[in-house]
DNA sequence: CCTCATATTGTTACCGATAACATGTTACCG
DNA sequence: CGGTAACATGTTATCGGTAACAATATGAGG
């Protein structure tokens, strides 16, 4: 009577051989369709290993041939349609390169992102993405120290880590101004998360300022409404809060779309006409923006363009290419009903 | 002269060890926290790692130890703000645990989802987590024959694979149809994807049909807006399509709150007024419901508390707890202004 | 001064796949 | 028919931690 066999121990390819009588490594270039193998073989060697119900260990792969197969990739936030259609055009491009993808999410914190590339790191990712080019010392340092290729995505960092895929929140809340004061508002007001825990929107209210002193319109007032992220609500119980004092201003620029819906339907039912005694804009071309009652005037980013453009970085990258990328993809002025 | 230091290799244990003059056993035990090193010892293996720059090996700790730390997650979406939040609620629960999200959406094909299935069993998870009771017969086969433990979330399957966290979708909607006819609401339309693209949406067509029978509602009509995923503007466009003829109807009950909102602005636009003419519903509790004008009635879904549950029942999982659980965390009828 | 528990460190083997190299077989050439 | 290229498969060592077990040192108690 011999031992039964161990029904608690995983199948691997030593098993699958074993079936076929063949060695391992003949099982191993068979399954992954290496051509040296002949085709009877092959197909002999994938019955069994379905019979066997046999699953790859991706993990042994990783570690013997030290490529883990991750790209990780660190978002403010993913309940956020732009950063959520960033994520799917990275990854529906890095499917065919059998790329998958290791994610996590910061809140807006920078120390959060430290924790997380810190994590992220132990797990060999063969490139890392990051959010914007605010990091704080640490990271900084342990991505010099990694040899992991590094892109930074939707900002235009000035002192980029590596290779950047973004846009410029200056020059898109220039076009935006622009267009404000060619309507004649000239008394903007900004309304954003504290700076501080947003940089993203604090380069948009930078570029904001600029573009006001540069048309010599008057300092635009500052609305911070807590702390990043703020979204629908934020922006509706900070209008709903001014009440009628928001029609000092011609124009309320928000920092999102979400915080500009909330902000014009507040104004609604304060009585406060939109576009007719201030106008709202918001940033992001998100699906609201363009379906609300009226339509909002925003700024459109081509979130799953960074993803697909970023993907193709890499793709160069790993093809060799070293010289470090720095893509801007530009963003666009979108219209709405209220401007 | 010595042979220059490879500056490629990565730096191990090994090489810890060796600077500090002891076992990589020790520097293993010292890095993990081990009790039983000596203060001291830990103390300068620390030193030393940090001076070396080394990073741990995650994945020859998960090949070693054959615990992988990961917990694969599938999700239909990860742009929508119900499922974010569910990861969301997943992850913060998990870190702790030390545990990492294995992400991976579907776009709603059960087909993407058996390769994903696939793909991530490949990676060893220590769990896998799937949205709905929904798969192909090979997906089912794939997950008995893994020894991992599955938890699907969202809805109440069946004939579930292992353990459930989600609510009735049909439960739900009773409470929805009772609310629209103790209103008057007779005549309904319940407008979704296409339920062969959308099986939560089917669910929630189905408990409406339901409901509407035991209440002796003529039955209610079922206008498709197309394949999943349908958001606001295919609940704008539909509305918009049909033009007045949507007044045919006393209630328009939307599978989802974009959905709802879409056809709201649709009909404002139309001139139709919302709920006067007609009522109009939603389903998750998104923030757009409450803020938009007027404010949406909504099925409240607690997408967080089924991440955060899931990760309870994980944890009593990975403690030993072997029996199935089927946790109903229920949902909530929120009155709007749209009924 | 010996015994034995306690504290600390070391040794060995191994997780599963695969790169690099070696071997065996067939086929075709002059 | 010997030689060699082309094809197909096998052997060995290895990636970086860590479980299990072994070994040594230290100190208390008798």
């Amino acid at each position: 009577m011999t031992t039964p066999p161990d029904m608690t121990r995983r199948v691997t390819m030593r098993d699958v051989a074993r079936a076929v009588d063949m060695s391992p490594m003949t099982v191993s270039r068979a399954l992954r369709g290496d051509q040296t193998v002949n085709p009877d073989t092959r197909e002999k060697v994938q019955a069994a290993a379905t019979q066997l119900g046999y699953v790859y260990d991706t993990t042994a792969q990783a570690f013997r041939t030290q490529k883990s197969g991750f790209v990780a990739v660190i978002l403010p936030s993913i309940n956020n349609a732009n950063f959520a259609e960033t994520y799917r055009g990275l990854t529906d491009a890095l499917v065919e390169s059998g790329l998958q993808i290791l994610l996590g999410s910061t809140g807006y914190s920078v120390e959060k992102e430290e924790a997380l590339v810190r994590q992220l790191l132990a797990r060999n990712p063969q490139a890392i993405v990051l959010t914007g080019g605010h990091h704080t010392d640490e990271t900084r340092a342990l991505l010099a120290g990694a040899r992991v290729p590094v892109v930074e995505v939707w900002d235009l960092p000035s002192d980029p880590l590596g290779h950047v895929v973004g846009f410029s929140n200056a020059d898109a809340m220039t076009d935006l101004v622009r267009h404000l004061a060619d309507g004649g508002r000239r008394h903007l007001a900004f309304l954003g998360a504290e700076p501080e825990t947003d940089r993203r929107g604090a380069a948009r209210l930078d570029g904001l300022l600029a573009a006001a002193a540069d048309l010599n319109l008057p300092p635009p007032k500052v609305i911070a409404a807590g702390p990043a992220p703020i979204s629908m609500r934020h922006g509706a119980s900070v209008v709903t809060d001014m009440g009628r004092d928001v029609t000092d201003f011609n124009a309320l620029v928000c920092v999102s779309d979400p915080v500009a819906f909330g902000a014009m339907t507040a104004c609604q039912r304060l009585g406060i006409k939109v576009p007719e005694q201030i106008a709202i804009t918001g940033f992001g071309h998100f699906e609201v923006a363009a379906v609300s009652n009226p339509r909002i005037t925003t700024v459109g980013v081509y979130a799953s363009q960074i993803g697909s453009r970023t993907a193709a970085v890499l793709q160069d990258i790993f093809a060799g290419q070293t010289s470090p990328q720095f893509i801007d993809v530009g963003s666009e002025l979108i219209l709405g009903e209220t401007s």
